[in-house]
DNA sequence: ACCTGAACACCGTTCAAGT
DNA sequence: ACCTGAACACCGTTCAAGT
């Protein structure tokens, strides 16, 4: 007898995981510019009009890819005492940037309000409590020492800094901490 | 007798700074995505291939845009002591940021490097002096500070504190302002 | 279900030609 | 000297068609 399976699923050959990663890395290689759907279909082995399936359409796969970047930045190690973890964190991101400069700063021209993002929010504001900054602070001293960090990180990752030798810059990062630090303690 | 004067010279339809204030107007109705070379032009009354003679391409007019912007930051007035014209200063940069959102955080991520941007930091490193930083550290404080107020101005373009009110907003500035000082008067 | 070819509107850029 | 029309390679996106 007749079986209807109905229309035959083809294997998947690429999922948005794939799509962000792969995007990831052109833009690594050769700056936001370079990062087209065509290019990075062909990095899949796939035709541009694959990625649609995975994409709603090409600014959903520039959020995705800040996204991404969240992802990369490590959550401290739960062992240390909340003002390590803190500046763990600041470390994690400067890194990150780093990592990725040609993104980075994609961060502060697109605001991330993914539950990622706000997962990582959440620990600073409880940290600081842990701290002993009152409930009532904690959520606008979070927003500034963020503002310093990812200044500072965007600034560096975008070259602001780059005619200074790395010791100069490492000195500044350091210096940052310590304006952080201030921040939080003063009251 | 014939006099051979050479080509006629055609009337001078536009020129740089009409081709950059037709880039930030467009900027700031439609965003950056907006400013194209046919959408400029035709803003100017003149093909998208005019703007050729003014700027070298897309990327010199982009560029050419965050010049504008850091003109569109007024000096503060002579007459005020150094503490009151670095706070005018910062709070210039933070009105040009809101005044032009979508063109901002380009500043970030294209550090200028113009005579302007130069004339800009030089001004902040000698009112520091004046304050009192001891020129060893004038220039390492410039950066912090700068790092602050412009990832502030950014974020707050960007729309990164959007889902607050104003007036929290403007407390996190003034929150910001006395870091500034306490980063100052720190030693 | 997932991918592709063909097609469309739009983009940056060049260059020879017009005035 | 300054601007334009025509042309080119490339871009994002759609949609019907293939498996």
């Amino acid at each position: 007898m007749a079986c209807d399976t109905g229309p035959v699923p083809r294997p998947r050959l690429i999922d948005r995981a794939a799509v962000l990663d792969a995007a990831l890395a052109v833009a690594d290689e050769g700056g936001i510019e370079a990062v087209t759907m065509a290019v990075v279909g062909r990095r899949l082995g796939v035709s541009a009009m694959a990625l649609y399936r995975h994409v709603a359409d090409k600014a959903d796969l520039l959020d995705g890819l800040v996204e991404r970047l969240l992802d990369d930045v490590p959550l401290p190690e739960t062992g240390l005492d909340p003002i390590e973890r803190l500046a763990a964190l600041g470390a994690g991101i400067r890194a990150t940037a780093l990592r990725h400069p040609h993104v980075f700063p994609l961060l502060l021209a697109r605001p991330a309000t993914t539950a990622e993002a706000r997962q990582r929010r959440d620990l600073v504001v409880a940290l600081l409590q842990e701290i002993g900054v009152p409930a009532d602070d904690a959520p606008r001293v979070e927003r500034l020492i963020s503002t310093m960090v990812l200044g500072f990180a965007a600034s560096e990752a975008a070259g602001r800094f780059a005619h200074h030798p790395p010791a100069v810059i490492d000195a500044d990062w350091d210096a940052l901490q310590e304006i952080v630090r201030l921040t939080i303690s003063r009251r």
